[in-house]
DNA sequence: CAAACAAATGAAAGCGCTTACATATTGTTA
DNA sequence: TAACAATATGTAAGCGCTTTCATTTGTTTG
């Protein structure tokens, strides 16, 4: 692979001259910028980014933690991401966390031992403290997915009380009274706020909120299913289940199902996330959704913005409003 | 952020000593050795892993091109890669290709720039010469779900023809006589020979080939349901209708329903990756397997062998045989 | 106890770039 | 045309490591 020395030789010009015409920063002669250019084809010439980020002390790349790397949640944030900042040239390294502490903190270092100049983070299991340390250490980044107090900034969030609002309040104005909830693990902020939209909505409409029908689940869509035969056998026939997220509202529908109750007619199901496979399921989910592109994106723009110094289109936004995708799983209830 | 250097200074000794304690490949001896530990600790060092890469001409760091950052197939593909090679220290730098030749090379050339000790493609749009003279110009790379003549040992692919195959036997040996297919572009190798295999497996049963019904999609969702609708037009009545994948498979079933045709007793239908929400759909799709994790996991080892010289567990597989999941979308027919 | 060898350590030259700073070239003006 | 900007180009010192080769130190043996 030819390096910059041979391209200056080639061209009969410095070193300095062939950096200087690669990064287009400083003046250079038409003239000479063509022979450089020349000499640069002729050898096929590719810059080494590594002495790149060596000599000028920035790698271009930016780190990016999530969760897992499947999974249409993910998936979602990775793609936008990358476009985003593969637009500008910046290339992005991707680590998974696991949602554990010990695994988030090492792919972290991993990131900044790999010189990332920002790291764009979905991290869940480490502490609020560890990340404003890290914060307060010189490295620029950014949460997705998590607010944390005193970077609010730099934390883009869904409002996830409005989510779960949204959700049981779309249940009560299609006429719903008898409600179920199977919430996300109460450990997870996201999964706490959801709940709490629930039941302000409940509040909201005079429904009793003290003996409600919650089942703690865990996300997963198995729990959904436990979920639902659990609240099904506490108090048979209520009308809607709310779900915290779309995994457990198929498994609640697949459950329902199979003990012959008819999904929307007899039982009414919203979920949560708008994941890929809600439009898959049969009845097709009502759901609410989760704006992760547009997280994502804004993520990158800030990086874009605060890091590489690229002048803004539009303004940043930190918390989103999620919206209720209307499909076919919430019916009427007179 | 602490360099080699102030390490040294630390612990009395010289930049080489504190390098080889680093990469434990020479000898130190233990008293040394704990003193430069000793002084890292203090120090908080972490080697810079740009530098590292800049000196050994060595960057741990493996290029993977996916055609999209999301959907199912490509998140386990990443999964996959990304965890047996970070177990041995390695990292990923993601690209997507987005199945365009133009984008594909960009991309090639992008990860190649940041110096990539390997590359695992999923190239899609590019030709084979492409792919032999990057393979002969000295990158090392594998390509997943791709055979190109003169690099086989590097290829890792599923038998195509052979699924395809095994969905239509599945559907003959269920007694179904009638059978259609929705075929993906014929333009991708992966397209035709999944046909091949359906039409092996007609005419081994001695059912006609000639006219057959056969739809050519384009491997998404709506033209599983144009292709469906199309073929029961011509030819109404038939029993089973075998698809290139399942979201194809997922289209026809929609619109099988829209018209009133129950799924399995009326028609049954077979689709072909086995992505995650094959498991979602109602009813339940039988489907047959493609085995990107364990093609992952194979050019991922073929990387960790070939390139970083790390000894094998287990035999390198380059052709994967595909399974058939049985769930319910397909019924028998006497 | 010195010779002979092995083991541990150090000195220094890169790796391929960027970027002050210095110098050369050109253009402008009186 | 001399004097001086302004502009274009070159020189060389890093960036933080690895690695070769030379040197020092330690160990063994006759």
């Amino acid at each position: 692979m030819a390096t910059i020395y041979e391209v200056s030789k080639a061209a009969g010009v410095s070193l300095a001259t062939v950096s200087r015409v690669m990064n287009g920063n400083s003046k250079v002669s038409e003239r000479t910028r063509n022979k450089v250019l020349k000499a640069m084809d002729e050898l096929g010439y590719r810059p080494n980014a590594i002495a790149q980020s060596l000599a000028s002390n920035r790698t271009n790349s930016v780190g990016l933690l999530v969760s897992e790397l499947h999974g249409s949640f993910f998936g979602d944030l990775m793609s936008t991401v990358e476009k985003e900042l593969r637009a500008d040239g910046k290339h992005v390294i991707i680590t998974a966390g696991h949602s554990d502490e010990a695994r988030e903190k090492e792919a972290i270092e991993f990131l900044k031992s790999r010189r990332c100049d920002a790291l764009i983070l979905h991290a869940e299991a480490v502490c609020d403290d560890y990340l404003r340390e890290l914060n307060e250490s010189g490295v620029s980044l950014v949460l997705v997915n998590r607010m944390v107090p005193g970077m609010e900034q730099q934390c883009f969030v869904l409002d996830n009380e409005a989510g779960g609002y949204l959700a049981t309040k779309a249940a009560i104005d299609a006429g719903h009274r008898d409600i179920g909830y199977i919430s996300g693990p109460q450990s997870k902020e996201d999964a706490r706020q959801r709940l709490a939209g629930h039941v302000r909505a409940l509040r909201e409409a005079g429904l009793n909120t003290e003996n409600a029908l919650v089942y703690q689940g865990d996300y997963h869509e198995s729990e959904g299913a436990n979920g639902f035969k659990q609240l099904w056998q506490q108090h048979p026939g209520f009308s809607a289940l709310i779900c915290a997220n779309d995994e457990m509202a198929s498994g609640a529908m697949t459950a329902a199902r199979e003990e012959g109750i008819n999904v929307p007619e007899q039982l009414s199901v919203v979920g949560f996330d708008d994941v890929l496979f809600a439009r898959y399921l049969h009845p097709r989910l009502t759901t609410v959704d989760n704006p992760v592109s547009a997280m994502g994106l804004m993520a990158a723009r800030w990086v874009l913005h605060n890091v590489y110094k690229k002048k803004l289109s539009g303004v940043i936004k930190n918390v989103f409003l999620p919206e209720l995708i209307s499909r076919d799983s919430l019916g009427t209830h007179l």
